[in-house]
DNA sequence: ACAAAAGTGTTGTTCCTACACCCATGA
DNA sequence: TCATGGGTGTAGGAACAACACTTTTGT
């Protein structure tokens, strides 16, 4: 009964850093762990990888069974594997950071009734093993991505206001930008798709714009290169 | 006899990118197979992760069994585990990769009697398991990270001159670059510290620069930016 | 003197920053 | 009519791209 190899092997997981963007606040999922060890610490969602799915395969459905998320954006973050970062033994991670859009993909109760909670970005609480480290990767690749790629979108609904692009880059980055400037910058790239306008606000309604992809893609062939940021600080 | 398990694990090992400049052309390091599969193919260097040391001390260590490389910057690039990349069963490979000056560090013939040998990024052989499409993430993150982060300096001896810096970048990006603006741009950084003048050149001798990390950690806490790149086709 | 590469001056243009101002809607 | 956020004009300065030119060495 068990499998057994000519050498030792390490067991294999993938972890999960989910950030969403709430109001304005950017927030981490986390779950409460029911079993030894850290049995009650907070630890972010992961799991074993079976033998015959891929890790981004892992991943999606370990994201999937521990906080029901789904259709969401993931992407490899990096590898952990210091022998003594799990007290059961050798135990190899893969990282992945999951941008989802609180509104569209509201979390549920967790299917193995563990308890799931957003934390913001900077009041995370002490988490299992060696989490923490996995998290604040996360948010530095976050932080360093969001202003050379574009998928900071992943974290709004498919139709947004400038006003909340902004406010995502401000809020990921910490900084404050200057409207005027931010708006100028941002369309004149010419990746953002003119939609309809709000409705049902209590101030002049805002043009909706949708990211345009396939105009992404047609621009990278070309040589552009996506670049937002690098903002001043600026009123207060 | 053998190690046992309640659920099956799949191999772990380390494969390694070696990049290294040689006058105007950017090369990869590779070795030749020695044992089924893909005895004779061309192949990354790498292996398997013993229990207790660390995935970064891995790749080092395989580094230096099969080049005699040692001493040189590594990073982690990406784990590839596809469920079918090693006809020998289920392998989650951790790669790394690897910048190394080959004037400072030349290679060794393998240790255990393997051929290696450089092949310019553009003219490589068909490779071993799925070390192509690693080799090609490689590529694209060593042309990707070489504009926002000082890791350039890796490739080059440590003193160089700045027409060398200059010709670095040429080459990993494979665009011409205009010698004052580059200059003007590089300098004004302030992270070069210049050193004494080339000799016995048969022209005008350069002055020879050191890259100063202490003076760029410094600018990086100020919120410094480095970003080098972006530069046009210039000068045919 | 010449070849070869090092190194500098400068100009027109584009982009960035900061600030001020007007506009449309619901309450 | 007021509060609230949406949206635009513009001036001054910094950074960029392109080109031409001078300097210093060995042969």
């Amino acid at each position: 009964m068990g499998y057994t190899y000519e050498y030792p092997r390490p067991a294999l997981t993938v972890d999960c850093v989910i950030f969403g963007l709430d109001g304005r606040d950017l927030k981490v999922l986390l779950i409460e762990r029911a079993l030894e060890p850290f049995k009650g610490k907070w630890a972010l969602p992961g799991g074993f990888v079976n033998m015959e799915e891929n890790l981004y395969d892992a991943a999606l459905r370990e994201l999937e069974e521990e906080t029901g998320v789904k259709d969401v954006f993931i992407e490899q973050l990096f590898t952990f594997g210091e022998p003594g970062r799990d007290p059961r033994g050798r135990v190899v991670s893969v990282a992945y950071y999951a941008l989802v859009n609180l509104k569209e993909h509201p979390i549920q109760a967790s299917s193995d009734a563990r308890n799931a909670a957003w934390f913001p970005v900077d009041e995370l609480p002490k988490l299992a093993f060696d989490h923490d480290a996995i998290a604040d990767m996360a948010i530095k690749r976050l932080r360093g991505k969001v202003v050379y790629q574009p998928i900071g979108f992943e974290l709004l609904p498919k139709k947004f206001t400038l006003t909340q692009l902004q406010n995502l880059y401000e809020t990921v980055l910490g900084v404050r930008v200057n409207k005027r400037n931010f708006r100028t910058k941002i369309l004149k790239m010419d990746i953002l798709e003119q939609c309809e306008r709000q409705q049902g606000v209590a101030h002049r309604p805002a043009f909706l714009y949708r990211f345009n992809e396939g105009k992404y893609k047609e621009l990278l062939e070309k040589g552009f290169v996506f670049e937002i940021g690098g903002f001043v600080k600026n009123e207060q």
